[in-house]
DNA sequence: TATTAGCACTTTAACATGGAGAGTGCTAAA
DNA sequence: TTTAGCACTCTCCATGTTAAAGTGCTAATA
């Protein structure tokens, strides 16, 4: 069978000018056409050779017997891997990127921003997840008497983020028992993260005999009624999805409107985003690769941001599988790293 | 011309027919399958001579010489003035809603699944406006020191809602004097209106020469910032929208994408479910009735709905024009109702 | 006078036909 | 190992044909 020893350095080339080719006109690529516009000077029958090793091995396929070839996603991965040139942004496209994040003050802001900038620069959809709130450290909360038992707690992350939720509690407070609850809580926990906060509290409620008066007792199961599972909330921003519509990929009525209800819930788009974040840098998925049979013919670029060096969210563009990966790649790497710029706390202090 | 004796009875039962035809068929329809469908026992030869009539007056409009005949806008507005005949819902129906809607607590969840059951019982999409805010009575202010000259402003509304808000102040605050300024403010405005409650904040800035000391001076215009055009936030939530999808009429990708990105931006979205808020009850564009390129082939059925007896929003539901109006103008009233009674305070209080 | 039958005409949709073009696989020669 | 040559396949497009549906007009009819 010889397949590893038919991967040779000229097949490669051929494979690289075949996907790059096809990429580039949304043609299935003959021989004559790859004979003519790769380096190597070779006749069409020899490259017909190498074509039908390169079936073989399923990096590409052909749509039916007299038309050229395409790649499947195993091709572009391979070319991704190991073939692609990245071509770095020059300094116009650098600067649309950085006059778009640059000077405001609103984290959603910055994060929608981000979101439009990609799907303007790409021709495709941009998505930003919102920055995890697990990771971001506790700043001051407050309690504020509503109705009967029902109080505001309300919590500010970070010096920028204000969130807040209505919980219900056992008895009526007043302002005063309030006040002293969210004393002790900014005294406790006050600069710790999100998460740290959660783990502390539901230890502590565990060991309610230890020596603790009614009043922190009191609190501590607030912050308990307050903090709990919100982290539900993950979310992404998206943009430019009608890009999508131009592309002849998913010209097919059933596949689009699959793709556009998948934006619409999304639970599948979250989860794959999720996967990104585990790992540092720029990362792709392939046509089915992503595991969801809406992105079948979807590819999705992907990188992470950061906010105090630590990985807080997940950006990228999503895009048909025929994509210039090596445009999209420094646009999305550039991207992330402007918007953790963005979002990092200013070193000038106001 | 004779244009207004031609429309006669006969003439208007024959344009019935064909709308409700056309609308169940979505095949232009021709003089022959009038002359089976109708009530009326007459030839196709007699029906075509009405139909150029109908064609004359603009009410009817024929694809092509051997086509039948399609409604116009026109054709269609008037069958829904003054020929349709309203198919109340029945008990199956009526529950879905019924049941959909209630016991839910919070405004946001409540009108999102409004907007959903309505794309879901029409299969078209389903819009319902965020309950205007001006309208809504101040419950409650607050303010909460941030860094520096910055404070987070919270109000909460009608019992439900709670919104901040950053402002910059002038000079710094202490907790103390800012809790001041929440109580002068609370023992004001609490109970007003917030429409009202910025109109009396303007008054008040504008004659400062009254003897009003500089707490209370600080507190109206820190009130001031807090209140300042936040109504631009006016929103709404579509649901379904991919539903639109299965539409023969907007099969075309172009005409797709911008009804996408209309959907997207929002912007004449809102506009057009203003127009609606101005008058009690069912109201309807047709096609080109909205104003809109991007609505030619679109209709829009919304009704408003009420809190307190005061109107506070719009619901609806878009679709191609060719819709069973008889059943999508109930389904749209009775929604509306419905909403009406889940977001208005229940009578049995705790 | 209003209605209808009849007829010629128009248009579309669906289907068959027949190259032209592009590309393949295979074989045999270089 | 590479290449030229050739038969074959498939799509695309233009063309033609036919059937179905519908129209407008005219003349007959009630």
């Amino acid at each position: 069978m010889a397949n590893k020893q038919k991967l040779n350095e000229r097949s490669l080339q051929l494979l690289k000018t075949l996907v790059e080719r096809y990429i580039s006109e949304g043609q299935p690529v003959g021989s004559r056409s790859l004979s003519k516009n790769s380096q190597l000077q070779l006749s069409p029958a020899t490259i017909r050779n190498v074509m039908s090793d390169l079936e073989e091995l399923g990096l590409v396929h052909s749509p039916h017997t007299s038309a050229g070839r395409v790649p499947t996603a195993k091709g572009y991965r391979l070319f991704v891997d190991s073939l692609l040139t990245v071509k770095p942004l020059d300094k116009e496209e650098m600067d649309v990127l950085q006059h778009g994040l640059e000077n405001d003050e609103d984290e959603a802001k910055i994060v929608d921003k981000a979101s439009r900038l990609l799907s303007e620069v790409t021709q495709m959809a941009g998505v930003v997840t919102l920055p995890r709130r697990e990771l971001v450290s506790l700043r001051h909360i407050e309690f504020l008497p509503l109705s009967n038992t029902r109080v505001l707690a309300i919590f500010v992350t970070n010096e920028q983020e204000v969130h807040n939720k209505i919980i219900h509690t056992s008895k009526q407070f007043s302002t005063a028992k309030l006040q002293e609850a969210a004393n002790y809580l900014n005294s406790i926990y006050s600069g710790q993260s999100l998460s740290d906060v959660r783990q502390a509290i539901v230890a502590e409620m565990q060991q309610t005999q230890k020596q603790m008066n009614q009043a922190m007792l009191d609190a501590v199961s607030m912050a308990h009624l307050a903090f709990e599972n919100d982290q539900v909330k993950e979310d992404f921003v998206l943009s430019g999805e009608t890009n999508l519509m131009d592309f002849s990929e998913l010209a097919d009525m059933t596949l689009l409107r699959q793709l556009f209800e998948a934006f619409g819930q999304k639970r599948s788009i979250i989860h794959l985003l999720d996967k990104c974040l585990e790992a540092d840098g720029v990362q792709i998925f392939i046509g089915e690769e992503s595991g969801y049979d809406v992105f079948d013919c979807c590819s999705l670029v992907t990188s992470t941001y950061s906010v105090n060096d630590q990985i807080v969210g997940v950006l990228g563009v999503i895009g048909p599988t025929r994509m210039a990966y090596e445009k999209i790649i420094p646009y999305v790497d550039v991207t992330a790293k402007l918007l953790s710029a963005a979002l990092n706390p200013k070193t000038v202090a106001p």
